[in-house]
DNA sequence: CAATCATATGAATACATGTTCATATGTAAC
DNA sequence: GTTACATATGAACATGTATTCATATGATTG
């Protein structure tokens, strides 16, 4: 049963069942959107960027996208969140570094795919 | 030269200027961004999938989704915008596809990832 | 233990974004 | 040409989000 949205008439009844039926579940669905808008802002591609090619402790990033402190903190934090970078303590220093291969192939996809458009 | 972005004074000037010196272009960056951006929200995921079965319009899309058709066409038009979609018209009625193999490999790879993780 | 430094975080603010509502455009049917 | 249908789009609204500011936490140093 197709539901009733707006007065359309000429629905493809086959063809959306078929499809519908192979929708992605809600909770995958959501998975991979947050993890695609995790990587949907410059401040944390550059983060992701610089700690693809060597740890770094919260100040070096600071000075390396030339931003604040906090602004910086507040998104690591929520690289965090999603498991997209890990982090050591040593004293007072943060070190930060990608979480693993997955995200490294994001960047590189992302990166390809935005260079050789030009 | 490294801005005096707050008071860190124990950031390593040696691996910053290293990584600084290749960090992305502006324009880029904001390509990549933008296109992850755009994966970044369920319906256009949910727009995308669908589309990476069959070719389908509008009034399919809405029918798969349930959701508006206004809604839909918004997001339809964000899409183009991206270059992630495209469409053919036929009489009335129009058809939306993705745009490009691209495309489909972001999907794919968000999905992989996405169901890996369980 | 007082001062300093590196980092984290809550609150406030400004701006971006997704959906709805109303309406416009364009095509087909009568 | 009038009506109905498929799609597009501007404006309004509500919600999300990125940064800043102020401040807290936790570790080191003197």
């Amino acid at each position: 049963m197709i539901d009733d949205v707006c007065q359309i008439k000429s629905i493809n009844e086959k063809a959306v069942k078929e499809v519908k039926s192979k929708m992605l579940d809600y909770d995958i669905l959501i998975e991979i959107s947050d993890n695609f808008k995790m990587l949907g802002d410059p401040t944390r591609i550059q983060i992701l960027y610089a700690l693809a090619r060597r740890e770094l402790c919260v100040c070096d990033l600071t000075a390396v996208l030339n931003m604040s402190q906090s602004a910086i903190s507040h998104q690591l934090r929520l690289l965090r969140t999603k498991n997209m970078v890990k982090f050591r303590k040593e004293g007072k220093m943060v070190y930060y570094k990608l979480a693993d291969e997955h995200v490294v192939k994001f960047m590189e996809m992302g990166v390809a795919h935005a260079t050789e458009k030009k």
